[in-house]
DNA sequence: CACCAGGCAAGTA
DNA sequence: TACTTGCATGGT
C-alpha cells in the first residue's frame, strides 16, 4: 500500500469510529489565537477555564488583553499552567499584530500563507505548531498541523523514523493528501482525539483504537 | 504516588 | 550543533 493510501485509510478509520470533531473549539479567529498559545503542552480543559476567566472578567478582547498588565493577565490564565510564560507570549503576539495592523486580527490574518507563517514564527513564544494552528483554524489556510500525538501515532505505525522532525512530518501529510483546509482540519483533530484516547506516551490502550492493524 | 497534557525558548557543553 | 532544563495547573 502506498503512503498516500495508508494516510487515507487512517483518516477513514478514525472518521468512521469517532465522527467529525468540529474543531477548533473557539468562536472567533481571536479566540482560536488565544487558545493556540494557552494550549501549549496543556490539556484543553484547563485552557477553557482560563478563557472563561478572561470572559467573566470582561477582558476577552484584543485591546483589553493587550492593555492588561502582564502580571494580571497571568492571574486570569492561571489554570492553563505556565501562566507567567504564556501571559508574555500572548502579549508578544498581540503587540506584534498591533504594530502591523492595529487591533484587527482578521485583517492581520488576511495575508498569503507563507508570509503570514513567517510573521507568526518571528514572534517569541510562537513555534511551528502554534503558528500552524492559527493558520489552519483561525485563517482557514491549508497547512497541516503537527503535534506530539501526530508524531507518536505515525511512529508507532512505522510511517516515520523517530528523528523525523516537525517539517518532515508535515511534508509527509502535505505531499500525500489533497491540499484542502477542511481535510487538514478534520485529520489533525481526529489524530489528537485518537492520541488522547488510545495513544498515551506510557500507557497506550490499543484495544479499541481505530488504527489497529494499520 | 506516577503520569500526562493540542510547546517553546534558554541554557549548557 | 545537539542535548537538557524550566515553565505549572489540574485530571486520571
Amino acid at each position: 500500500m502506498s503512503t498516500a493510501e495508508t494516510l487515507e485509510l487512517i483518516y477513514q478509520r478514525m472518521l468512521a469510529q469517532l465522527g467529525p470533531q468540529h474543531w477548533w473549539p473557539g468562536e472567533s479567529p481571536f479566540e482560536v489565537m488565544v487558545g493556540a498559545i494557552l494550549t501549549q503542552n496543556t490539556n484543553w480543559k484547563n485552557v477553557e477555564r482560563a478563557i472563561d476567566n478572561l470572559k467573566r472578567a470582561g477582558v476577552f478582547s484584543f485591546s483589553a488583553l493587550a492593555a492588561l498588565p502582564t502580571a494580571l493577565l497571568a492571574e486570569y490564565i492561571r489554570p492553563a499552567g505556565y501562566y507567567n510564560i504564556k501571559a508574555g507570549r500572548l502579549q508578544n503576539l498581540l503587540f506584534f499584530i498591533q504594530e502591523q495592523q492595529g487591533d484587527d486580527v482578521e485583517i492581520f490574518l488576511d495575508q498569503p500563507l507563507d508570509r503570514l507563517r513567517q510573521q507568526l514564527l518571528s514572534v517569541k513564544g510562537v513555534g511551528p505548531e502554534t503558528a500552524d494552528s492559527i493558520l489552519l483554524y483561525a485563517a482557514k489556510l491549508p497547512i497541516f498541523v503537527v503535534d506530539t500525538y501526530t508524531h507518536r501515532i505515525l511512529l508507532r505505525h512505522g510511517l516515520i523514523e523517530e528523528e523525523c522532525d516537525y517539517a518532515c512530518v508535515q511534508e509527509l501529510f502535505m505531499d500525500n493528501l489533497a491540499c484542502e483546509t477542511a481535510l487538514y482540519n478534520e485529520y489533525h483533530a481526529l489524530l489528537v482525539r485518537v492520541g488522547n484516547l488510545y495513544c498515551k506516551k506510557k500507557n497506550p490502550d490499543c484495544g479499541a483504537c481505530p488504527l489497529q492493524g494499520i
